[in-house]
DNA sequence: TCTCCTAAGTTCATCCAGCGAACTACATAG
DNA sequence: CTATGTAGTTCGCTGGATGAACTTAGGAGA
């Protein structure tokens, strides 16, 4: 049987572990986000089985994380850019950074940070409200239709 | 041959993925944000093949994000329960739920929305720069060993 | 006592997806 | 005419996901 799909589920959690539970696919956009373009760039950084980079980059371009864009005729080759939607996706990533540092090390932590480009100090990437700007705490959340908001009981 | 495991690798997201890579895990994380503990909670709310969810909640037990809790003796049952790893994995899956809201609806978004229990409003993750408070944007970073801090070139 | 029920898994056969290595296609460089 | 570079595709193998059935251990009801 097929995996399961979370696609078409009514839930952005469900859908978006869709595509990142394709082992490798978080990977490609972070070498996406380093700058890669290429088919043999991103192979050769990740060392990804080539028949899987290639159905990572489709499905990607099939989804609008990335675009492709030719780069020059005979032969016709193209390089993966990210998109709009591709770049926001960078938050996703963020997220798994910051909590993989926190947790995934022991002692000194993770032997690399984020670095700003522009300032050069180290950048920790946090969840917030948008609207109080306060961390978030999954304990005093709940999901709910979209009628419910405002509505207490 | 076994799935390449990106577990022992040198960067947070590359261990996060070896996790969320996983196909169902942060659905199971999500019901358990939503207070599912019980093997035929997280089954039910799912329909997750009983096989995968027992691989599923070992393997989150072992990582550490899940402790098993006996609730009864005769005969001996257990439930699973966050833990402050775990707690902490929401950031993640809020990433995820604000991505998929903005990016993987047409038209209204989504028909559920996030609500603090408290407030009963909407909640909008956002991800930002502990420092700064900025919006990232994945441009303007680099991964960079921790001695590259502060050291503009 | 016998049977049904619940909870938490385990086992099984099937089939899909990831693996490494080799191969192909097409153009240019020497 | 051969070597090189780029972007894949094909292949044989095997691990992991799937749904259904089975197991184990006890409790409840007739």
């Amino acid at each position: 049987m097929r995996r399961t799909r979370f696609d078409r589920w009514p839930c952005p959690i469900a859908r978006t572990t869709d595509l990142v539970g394709d082992w490798w696919t978080p990977l490609v956009m972070r070498e996406a986000f380093s700058g890669r373009r290429r088919f043999e760039d991103f192979q050769r950084a990740l060392k990804v089985p080539r028949a899987v980079l290639a159905r990572r980059l489709d499905r990607l371009v099939d989804e609008g994380l990335l675009k492709k864009v030719p780069y020059q005729e005979h032969p016709p080759r193209y390089e993966y850019r990210l998109t709009d939607k591709g770049r926001a996706f960078w938050d996703v990533l963020a997220a798994m950074w910051r909590w993989g540092s926190d947790w995934l090390w022991g002692e000194n932590g993770p032997p690399v940070i984020l670095i700003d480009n522009e300032t050069g100090r180290e950048v920790r990437p946090l969840v917030v409200d948008q609207n109080t700007g306060n961390r978030l705490t999954g304990r005093r959340l709940r999901m709910g239709r979209k009628q419910d908001v405002g509505v207490l009981s």
